[in-house]
DNA sequence: AGACAAATTCAATCTAGTTTAATGCCGGGC
DNA sequence: GCCCGGCATTAAACTAGATTGAATTTGTCT
């Protein structure tokens, strides 16, 4: 039972059932958790990595500056994501971490996935899919980069968001708390806060949203989802092919 | 010997020494190669996906479309990339496979994977790797397309393929072959045609290339690296980490 | 060589989103 | 209760890149 108390694998579970064994593997990974102010820089870009993070509650985001200060967020992390996998190939961190509010991390070293590896063709089988399907969370980002209106950006922002959410969350209505600010929302999304502020009241005029506070509702989701083409992938994941272990 | 023509195991030796098991082992997945002309689409976004490909020789390239026939490639394959890896990750594929020219295949089943992760530590953290390293290329282009300009978005490009063509060969100067159409380049980098050839034009005025048919020389490699703050992640692996089997 | 299609270039016009800066608002610290 | 700093909004001027369509070049097939 003191397992479930572990971030690492009420995680991993909701995608596949765990064995003891591999359950005990994975909270043994997991170190001593530790808190952040809001706004606070968690890691650089450029530093030694390692540590990965499962971040327990809070929001928080990666992000890249450009030599001359331009900036992109690159990933927005709720609790129950892994922090920092991507760099797990390389040997310094490529982005910076900052919270959006009070964050609570569970660290655990890189070098433990050494273990899973050797121990767990199941787990490994696991953690390469997350690390694929984020792949293919990412070309759909750079699809709305590249191609998409701000209107539809933002759209597509929300969609992915709420769907995340969904997935701890399967309570969860058509209301979303976004404690970001609209600058940052706007360095994530590659456009400016001063447009995303013209094209939240647009879309709230539109009737597409309305907001209150930190809390946004979104009123039209089929017309959204239909508007940028939106794809849920974190519930179209096959785990069919994995090892029984 | 027989095992060198294998293009999986000279693939994956650039990174780690495999050894003579993990070789028969990979060289055992690979069935008969197919050819396909130029332009052709090999395979749909929306398949069934029960195949990755190593590509022999030639380009091509995965995109998407929006419903209104907008495009987005996602990513330019050469010879030796793993194609389709992403998808693995999901039951349908996501993107359509198209060549640019004259492009020979080597398809291997989807399952194997499973084999690959039962039987090999070594590989399986070698599949990871390549997996999280090609996150970090697509965070790579992603911040190119959210807030770089025309002309800092086709350096970046430029840059991008000439390292990964210098992987495999490392006599390679500063001189490519860039088979793909005016067209393709702005489908990719999230700009049109018309200020792609605009762009072109510019750098060539100003220096930073040189253009003979298909045959694109950059004169000012340094300049441009600075320009677009670039990173080598092809050559910045970390595999120090790796299980030894 | 001729001819057709595809790719690139050129030119004119237009617009979505940027830039800069001013204004108002809310929340926290003393 | 007041001040201060960060955030959202508004407005005006500006521009990078889009759009459209025509002209030109290149490549390919016969």
């Amino acid at each position: 039972m003191s397992r479930k108390s572990s971030c690492l694998v009420s995680k991993l579970s909701h995608y596949i059932s765990l064995s003891d064994t591999d359950q005990d593997r994975l909270a043994g990974l997991e170190k001593a958790e530790r808190k952040f102010d809001a706004g606070q820089e968690v890691y650089q870009g450029g530093d030694a990595n390692k540590n990965l993070y499962v971040i327990k509650h809070g929001w928080a985001f990666s992000y890249t500056d450009l030599p001359d200060g331009r900036r992109q967020i690159v990933k927005i992390h709720h609790p129950g994501d892994i922090i920092g996998f991507p760099d797990v190939a390389l040997k310094h961190s490529t982005t910076t971490l900052r919270t959006v509010e009070e964050v609570c991390l569970c660290p655990f070293p890189k070098s433990s996935l050494d273990e899973i590896l050797r121990k767990s063709p199941k787990l490994s089988a696991l953690l390469l899919s997350i690390a694929l399907r984020d792949q293919v969370v990412l070309i759909d980002v750079l699809r709305a980069m590249g191609r998409m209106s701000a209107q539809e950006r933002v759209s597509y922002m929300l969609l992915d968001l709420i769907s995340r959410l969904r997935i701890t969350n399967h309570s969860m209505t058509d209301t979303i708390r976004l404690p970001m600010t609209q600058s940052q929302i706007a360095d994530y999304l590659g456009l400016t806060n001063v447009y995303i502020s013209k094209t939240f009241i647009r879309m709230e005029q539109d009737g597409f949203i309305r907001r209150d506070q930190d809390y946004l509702q979104v009123l039209r989701e089929d017309e959204m989802v239909e508007l940028t083409d939106f794809h849920d992938r974190y519930a179209e994941m096959d785990t069919s092919w994995f090892p029984q272990d």
